[in-house]
DNA sequence: GCAGATGAAATTGGATACATAAATTCAGGA
DNA sequence: TCCTGAATTTATGTATCCAATTTCATCTGC
């Protein structure tokens, strides 16, 4: 029998996602159009809060309302779509609240990871890979000026480190979760980065963040779970200062589209 | 007899599940077959680790594979099933360390709500509520034995507590991720609630999680957020305590049939 | 002119039919 | 007897069909 571990779809979605691939080679029908039609909410070529039909969508996407059916109910269980009352989904929007608070719940469940890796000893040979993966990072920070292909290699190694923090924590459980909130577009560890790309500032925001991770692997090797728990929660503030500027001056980033400003959805029901 | 745990993403499900009704008004086909799969498989009906044929569940569920195709994929998303390589799905099995982790991650994002709670100052009506919730509990713990009703009823409130604490935060991102963690049936606030109940401490354990939900809300009341954190925090160690014993002692618990004794899944790594 | 009702179009939820891939079984040969 | 391989059976993935509900628009009455 197998007793494997979870997983399944995820992680590949979200190599996908984040590195922006067209979904070329994906297995089911299914998964390519749980993809496309993630790129599409993310991209803004569906407009927020919309209600989406399967029947716009077999147009589109030239398949069956099955696998677009098994798309929707999986997008609408990873957060991004909510369903209706009378039936259906919608595009699921966001107040400035509430992807703070998913960005606050990003950085305290990769403490909690941190934290497991220092307590219980991180795998040596995912260790050697996390500080590759920072010297890596060094390399592309070394320049004083950064074009935008080094932001988007930043992004890219950013990601990875982030994933290894995941595996560092040994724990299939809490690699998981990790994947999930990453999942919701704006709580992804890369979402806001390279924001101010533009910025004088914005190099001296990567050597913040890498410094942090210095910290945060030296922490996990030195196993002392709190510093490490306390630096992850921290680092990922970084996200959260960027956030009212992505907002502001971004609303190309992929994602941004769903944040509405004024008024606070926490409470409640989103009308179409 | 725990008609306990369980308890789906949605409010509904929530309504139907905790009460512990059987699913017979459930609004959509599908919602109906999603309860009573849960209800299946934590109950053991379903022997944990087999793979679940949509024939076999449209032979058990007298209703089509449609519905019950929409059932296993939020199923799946939910952390109960999981996706078999070749296609299909199977009850998902777990550690005794996954359950640990799902365990203490609950705890962390607990930790996080009474945070926020006490840092953005919680609803007044809802404190309230809280109050009259743990004073209910008082109630019940006042009797220096317990019987089988006094357990259930402590069941009962203390998971109503921990939905309070959910609506303390403010959040509803972090409301809809605490019903996430809580899905995973044993990660569950009151899972391993009351499982040493023929055991002489089962009371005291009683009192000193009372006593903790205490310090929780007056941590709030007090704005002070870093100890109503770490206090919650505490608080799901409770849980852990109980967990050895559950799986050894308490086989018939639901749930309990879906962790594996030796073995640990968690340290395989996922390939990504 | 507006509100309510009525009917038609559209959309979802569910059932079924079909195709492809996996698994099991049965047969044949070493 | 055991291994191999092909054929049959089984199960999923996908497409289409049906029914029931919702939604939208128009029409009528006040």
């Amino acid at each position: 029998m197998y007793t494997i571990l979870s997983m399944g779809q995820h992680s590949k979605t979200h190599a996908a996602a984040v590195s922006g691939d067209h979904p070329e080679e994906a297995g089911s029908q299914a998964v390519k159009v749980q993809l496309r039609l993630r790129e599409m909410i993310l991209s803004g070529e569906l407009t927020a809060g919309s209600r989406i039909t399967e029947l716009a969508m077999v147009d589109k996407l030239k398949v069956s309302r099955t696998p677009i059916r098994a798309a929707l109910i999986r997008l609408e269980q990873e957060g991004l779509l909510q369903q209706m009352p009378s039936g259906g989904f919608a595009i699921r929007q966001f107040s400035e609240a509430d992807v703070a608070d998913a960005i606050e719940l990003r950085g305290t469940i990769e403490g909690l990871a941190a934290r497991f890796a220092a307590e219980r000893g991180a795998s040596a040979e995912v260790l050697t890979q996390a500080h590759q993966c920072l010297d890596e990072i060094d390399g592309v920070l070394s320049q004083s000026v950064l074009n935008e292909e080094a932001f988007s290699t930043y992004v890219r190694l950013n990601a990875q480190f982030h994933v290894l923090l995941g595996r560092l924590s040994g724990s299939a459980v809490l690699q998981r979760e990790l994947e999930r909130v990453g999942g919701l577009p704006f709580a992804s560890p890369s979402g806001f980065v390279g924001v101010q790309a533009n910025t004088a500032k914005a190099r001296d925001m990567l050597i913040v963040g890498q410094d942090q991770h210095r910290q945060i692997l030296e922490a996990i090797a030195n196993c002392e779970g709190a510093r490490a728990e306390s630096v992850t929660r921290e680092h990922s503030r970084l996200a959260q200062r960027n956030l009212r500027d992505a907002v502001r001056h971004t609303p190309n980033l992929p994602g941004v589209h769903l944040i509405f400003l004024k008024g606070d959805s926490s409470c409640k029901n989103v009308t179409s």
